[in-house]
RNA sequence: GGGGCGAUGGCGGAAUGGUAGACGCUGAAGACUUAAAAUCUUCUGGCCGCAAGGUCGUGAGGGUUCGAGUCCCUCUCGCCCCA
């Protein structure tokens, strides 16, 4: 026997949270008998504000979570904070506090908000990125790195801001290159830097093998890798009277009789050699002009094609032929070697070059069956493969052992090779930012290059800096950070003063989750084997290529290196759509369309949010949030209250059963089936559709006298565990409000009875030539016979059929006949 | 330019090749109320019809099929990725 109540979510909500943490209901032990699930979400930065996106992404992770708990599975759901980064050291500046106290009183705001959706967050595995513990071992990390060869410094090119007077990061420049803190001109500067050598995993990155991700996050990261299999081809010029060779890569060493000119990246190093001087100052303002340029407006086709003459010339190796050195920035530095054959007739971006500078075009390749005709009078390229003309001893060669046969000959020869060749670069993680990892390397004057000694990490970064704009580090005005001794020697030595790019922090959080307190090592092998591979990540699509490759790059290295033994950090990947404004436009502060959570916290709870952000549409869909659908759930959530509240009001169940208990059982039976379903699927739409129709089914029978059987009151409770996933809080408080001992969030999820799951009566549906004409309530035991019988019997049935001809009649089991007529 | 995804009522969205529009919002009418809110009931794709019912209808156009929102082809528009 209970009250009638109101359901009022913040007291119910507020308690429960108290009380699942008391208990450290969601705390994950690595000792459990159950099976252990690592379900993952990407963790946030640290803005201080939970906002919207955070809700729709993990209201339904959540649920998914609380969903597998409820199957028996010890469910590890940790959350933390990726809390390097730019914003903070923004807000130092602007506003003269510490990046530090920033971001660690941003987190304790989170946290709060995190705490209010009520979600099952292992707390105890909390990480924090920002803090030594956590970064002393992405320093070690990088150590590791660097002991097997995969870290190294170089000069290599870095956004410029001549007027901040700082280098930026790819994300700070806008398309249109420009700098978006002052608007200037963002230009390219070659400073000194660390990258990782992710292109050696180039070719296992390619391979997916085990993993179960969206097909279209697996080409992209294909594509980016961007493997072409070709040839490198060494064209021969005369410097200063001696022979050197100059090395292309082509992905068609079939069109080598083509090539017509030669093109020199800007920045390579052979144009200061080959430039003849009548032709240096063309060059140099050449270079210097596309100094200026991004490669995103470089690579640019609406651009059109730019580019100047050295005065040098170039033998084709294979031809013999002499063909004239050109610089031109559609070439670019850091792709194949920086240079390229000119093969007009056979590719675009060449074709439209030599037509834009007058430069022959030779066709060598011709698509069988095509006629001869003058490239003159070509509008584009020919990239089609064919069978080689104009190509002395290779004339004839068809489209498939063209390429082969011009590479064999090359290596035979001795100038060239085949080769294969990727679009993915060698990472850079330096960044001339304070508010980030310090990477832990010292230069000594005597040994140069050092790494800091394991157990002399981790390298504190300073809490209090001076921020200069000087495009350094601030921690190179830091001398109590800077000046060191060297790690061999002990003579005064200088540390590195850039900080690591904050994706390194976030390509390994996932492992240290495992084994969050252990002081001892990053982790041990013996929790990783307890938890990793991570079973279930979900995370925007916005990370498909850079923190999803990072982390998978991570994985394989550290794999080889013994840190671990998989081979793919994430087993299953699930993307959540991205949620927009009520005009369907994304939310942002200039279109003023944003919308804050916690208005409608207070208004009505977390379960309604939680349970509206899913009601929306498909989970990977995203969509527009509308205040006014939250009313929808709102009621749904109330009904269900008031039913369950009023059911239990009537004291006792009886004990008898009434007609109407069969019917309920087949509902009850029949939504577990299609919440089970749906949950399982990510379709948390569908299972809150199935379990308001549930609702609305029983509320019809409440004042009948099926509402006071043992029947559907078990109905009830299955309905409070169904929901329980999405709505733990209101489920929570029914079950102990109906004389539950115990959470409900460890009580088994319901099974059903398939048998069960099908009425015992169907709608039969008659068509007439595929229109429906007529529709009757049959048993579904109905046999093939009896229901064409009834179709062919029934008189409106019969009048559409008239006095034409039955020619066939189709039978679909459960569903319909349809009645096919013709003329007569 | 290439690749991918999508287009269903006033709105968000449901639909193993088989009853299009579940579920929810909005709107209308009614009940309750001194009144309002909340709640409850009924209706809510267009057109014709008093009704029964008919008819059209899933971006456009073709095709396959007894039957197409669903499969195939062409096109238009929108979003994303790559260039």
């Amino acid at each position: 026997m209970i009250t009638r109540t109101k359901y009022s979510p913040k007291e119910i909500e507020s308690k429960w949270q108290a009380q699942w943490e008391t208990e450290q209901l969601y705390h994950a032990p690595d000792n459990s008998p159950k099976p252990n699930f690592y379900h993952l979400v990407m963790f946030p930065y640290p803005s201080g504000d939970l906002h919207l996106g955070h809700w729709y992404n993990y209201s339904p992770f959540d649920a998914y979570g609380r969903f597998k708990r409820m199957h028996g599975y010890n469910v590890m759901q940790p959350m933390g904070f990726d809390a390097f980064g730019l914003p903070a050291e923004n807000a130092a500046i602007k506003r003269g506090v510490q990046a530090c106290d920033w971001t660690l009183a941003n987190i304790d705001t989170m946290r709060k908000q995190l705490r209010r959706m009520g979600a099952q967050w292992d707390w105890q595995r909390e990480v924090i990125t920002c803090l030594p513990d956590y970064y002393k071992w992405t320093q070690w990390l990088f150590l590791q790195f660097y002991k097997h060869g995969l870290a190294y410094r170089t000069k290599a090119p870095a956004n410029w801001c001549p007027s901040c007077t700082t280098t930026l990061a790819n994300e700070q420049v806008l398309a249109d290159g420009t700098c978006e803190r002052c608007g200037s001109v963002v230009t390219r500067k070659e400073i000194d830097q660390w990258l990782l050598k992710i292109s050696a995993y180039a070719e296992e990155l390619l391979q997916f093998s085990g993993v179960e991700w969206p097909e279209k996050t697996i080409t992209m990261q294909r594509n980016w890798i961007g493997r072409s299999e070709g040839a490198e081809i060494r064209f021969i010029a005369h410097i200063d009277g001696k022979q050197e060779e100059i090395p292309v890569f082509t992905t068609r060493p079939d069109t080598i009789y083509g090539v017509t000119f030669f093109v020199l990246a800007p920045e390579h190093p052979w144009v200061e050699k080959i430039t003849t001087p009548e032709h240096r100052a063309s060059v140099d303002a050449y270079v210097e002009q596309t100094r200026r340029m991004t490669e995103i407006e470089r690579m640019s086709a609406e651009k059109g094609k730019t580019g100047v003459f050295t005065g040098g010339y170039v033998i084709n190796s294979v031809s013999g032929e002499k063909v004239p050195v050109w610089i031109a920035d559609y070439v670019l530095m850091g792709y194949g070697a920086g240079a390229i054959m000119g093969v007009p007739a056979h590719d675009q971006r060449d074709f439209e070059f030599a037509r834009k500078f007058g430069i022959a075009i030779r066709e060598v390749i011709r698509v069988q069956g095509e006629e001869a005709s003058d490239p003159a009078t070509w509008t584009e390229a020919k990239e089609a493969l064919g069978v080689m003309v104009n190509s002395g001893p290779f004339d004839g060669t068809g489209d498939d052992e063209a390429i082969a046969k011009v590479t064999q000959y090359i290596q035979e020869k001795g100038i060239g090779k085949f080769m294969v060749t990727y679009r993915l670069r060698d990472w850079l993680i330096s960044r001339q930012r304070y508010w980030g990892a310090p990477i832990p390397i010292v230069y000594c004057p005597e040994h140069g290059t050092v790494p800091v000694p394991e157990e002399q990490l981790p390298v504190l970064l300073p809490e209090h800096v001076q921020f200069k704009s000087t495009g350094e580090s601030p921690l190179r005005y830091e001398p109590d950070f800077l000046n060191t001794t060297c790690p061999i020697c002990g003579c005064p030595a200088t540390r590195e003063a850039d900080t690591l790019d904050t994706f390194i922090c976030s390509s390994w959080y996932y492992l240290r989750y495992a084994d969050p307190h252990n002081s001892e090592q990053a982790w041990s092998m013996h929790t990783l084997k307890l938890w990793l591979p991570v079973d279930q990540y979900v995370g925007g699509v916005e990370h498909a290529i850079l923190h999803l490759l990072y982390s998978r790059f991570f994985t394989k290295a550290l794999r080889d290196m013994g840190y671990l033994d998989f081979a793919e950090p994430f087993t299953r990947l699930y993307h959540q759509g991205m949620v927009l404004g009520s005009d369907g436009q994304k939310m942002s502060k200039s279109r003023g369309n944003v919308e804050a959570p916690d208005v409608y916290l207070d208004k009505y709870g977390a379960d309604t949010v939680r349970c509206y952000m899913m009601f929306i549409g498909p989970f990977d869909a995203g969509g527009s949030f509308k205040a006014e659908n939250l009313e929808g759930v709102w009621r749904f959530l109330n009904r269900f209250w008031n039913l369950v509240t009023d059911s239990w009001v009537e004291g006792h169940a009886s004990k008898a059963e009434t007609r109407e208990s069969g019917a309920i059982e087949r509902l009850r039976n029949k939504t577990i089936k299609r919440v089970t379903e749906d949950l399982s699927e990510f379709r948390f739409n569908t299972a809150l559709a199935a379990l308001m129709e549930c609702n609305n089914a029983l509320i019809k029978q409440q004042n009948e006298e099926v509402a006071r059987t043992v029947t559907y009151r078990q109905a009830l409770e299955t309905m409070m565990q169904l929901l329980a996933p999405m709505a733990p809080h209101i489920t929570e408080e029914l079950w102990h409000l109906t004389g539950h001992i115990g959470t409900i969030h460890n009580t088994d999820w319901p099974v059903y009875d398939e048998a069960l799951t099908h009425d015992e009566t169907f709608t039969l549906v008659i068509q007439v030539n595929g229109k429906v004409r007529e529709r009757i309530e049959v048993p579904a035991t109905i046999s093939e016979n009896e229901a064409r019988t009834i179709a062919l019997a029934n008189e409106r049935i019969a009048s559409f059929i008239g006095e034409a001809t039955v020619r066939k009649v189709i039978y679909i089991p459960g569903r319909l006949v349809n009645i096919v007529v013709g003329a007569v």
